[in-house]
DNA sequence: GCCCTTCCATTGTCGCGCGA
DNA sequence: TCGCGCGACAATGGAAGGGC
């Protein structure tokens, strides 16, 4: 078994799917089987390894098949306007040979899209944040939360939790049987905090009603994993990249949300060597990386470029073959756009740079200077058009 | 690995007190 | 008067352990 960790990704249309059918087993396979495809192709698993992912390892088999013949029969429900919804069959085949013990999937053609070949609104985690949770709705809040981890909040109201995960539950039970447990397990195991307000109805008399409630979204501080940390440092060696200044723990953290560990090391690695011109956008630094990944997929190997103590100075990038030449030279001085510029030039960024409204957003936040040197990037672009 | 039994956590429901 | 918050209780189902 490889150790590299599990990453799940999926389009946020199942985030905000109805799950209420679903027993938890049921949802933490599925995303377990998600987590590993690839492909529109037959998948074949190994019943043993399945089992212990949803905590079945001491049941029986005939147990574990009967978990099997369940979620082959349920179906993503994903809700349109106006009470509409559209249901979808996920598996065409979803077998167990109880001989072998192994597992047969093949997905269902109109299931796919939500699992594969998406470039925007998704869903990207590490599935160890779904395996440790043991409640269905920590699990439903969870795949929510990820959903809107760039807007750092969503909301739900009393009626939607109560018609698509709570049973019709009163809002006090609401609080007791979902909102208590949920959230204690996925501020405990997950990589995300999220505290809940409520929502109240100003009424004429009597107690004020509770219609709704707030999510608040964080991610928990985590020390930067050390190879991600040598990654930096050596990608800031690079006189240019460290002139730019878009490597740091805020830009490490934004990109983290786009990239696993794995990718962001190969990719600033792949930076450091690529880059021998000044630029001043986390965008550009987004292309190098996705050229490195890109590359290393084509090569399939893997691109281990530098070591650290190969890196002497920062002058040594100036010697390195194929080079990248940077798109954008601009000044770092902050210049404020209207918001009509703002949002002519945030259009043309999604249109060509392939990169989502929420990331702008986010480094808009975190890193007012890139944001406004990826928008003075954009504007140049446009000009010479 | 499977089956059976026991224990315990979760779920469903209801009632009561309190506050606005 | 209305509705939240809390607790009590029964039913249900899953987990765990032991025996085969």
């Amino acid at each position: 078994m490889e150790n590299k960790k599990k990453i799940v990704v999926h389009s946020n249309d199942i985030a905000y799917a109805e799950f209420d059918e679903f027993e938890m087993r049921e949802m933490k396979l599925l995303l377990s089987l998600i987590a590993t495809v690839t492909d529109d192709k037959p998948y074949f698993y190994d019943a043993k390894e399945m089992k212990r992912i949803v905590g079945m390892e001491s049941q029986a088999y005939s147990k574990f098949a009967k978990l099997i013949t369940n979620l082959q029969k349920q179906v993503l429900k994903i809700n349109l306007e106006d009470d509409k919804y559209k249901t979808y069959n996920i598996f065409s085949v979803l077998s167990f040979d109880p001989k072998n013990k192994t597992i047969e999937i093949e997905y269902n053609s109109k299931f796919i899209p939500f699992i594969l070949n998406f470039n925007k609104n998704f869903s990207k985690y590490y599935l160890e944040n779904v395996e440790g949770l043991n409640n269905k709705y920590a699990i439903i809040l969870y795949l929510r939360a990820r959903a809107n981890i760039f807007k750092y909040q969503f909301k739900l109201s009393v009626e939607e939790i109560q018609k698509k995960y709570g049973n019709n539950y009163k809002a006090s039970d609401i609080d007791k049987r979902i909102l208590v447990p949920a959230l204690t397990e996925i501020n405990k195991f997950t990589d995300i905090n999220i505290t809940v307000e409520k929502e109240y109805l100003a009424s004429g008399r009597g107690r004020s009603k509770v219609v709704g409630y707030v999510f608040k979204i964080s991610k928990k501080k985590k020390d930067l994993e050390e190879n991600i940390y040598k990654a930096m440092n050596i990608a800031n060696k690079n006189r240019f990249i460290l002139n730019s200044k878009t490597i740091n723990k805020e830009s490490i953290n934004l990109l983290l949300q786009e990239y696993s560990e794995e990718e962001l090391v190969v990719g600033l690695k792949y930076a450091y060597k690529k880059i021998n011109a000044n630029f001043k956008t986390l965008t550009y630094l987004k292309k190098v990386i996705n050229s490195g990944l890109e590359e290393k997929e084509n090569k399939k190997n893997d691109i281990d470029l530098v070591e650290d103590e190969e890196i002497v100075s920062a002058d040594l990038v100036e010697v390195m073959k194929d080079r990248v030449v940077a798109d954008d030279e601009q000044t770092s001085d902050i210049v404020e756009y209207t918001s009509e510029e703002e949002e002519r030039l945030v259009n043309y960024i999604l249109e060509n740079d392939g990169i989502t409204y929420d990331f702008l957003q986010n480094m808009k936040c975190k890193s007012k200077s890139v944001y406004i040197n990826t928008l003075r990037a954009a504007e140049n672009r446009m000009k010479e058009r």
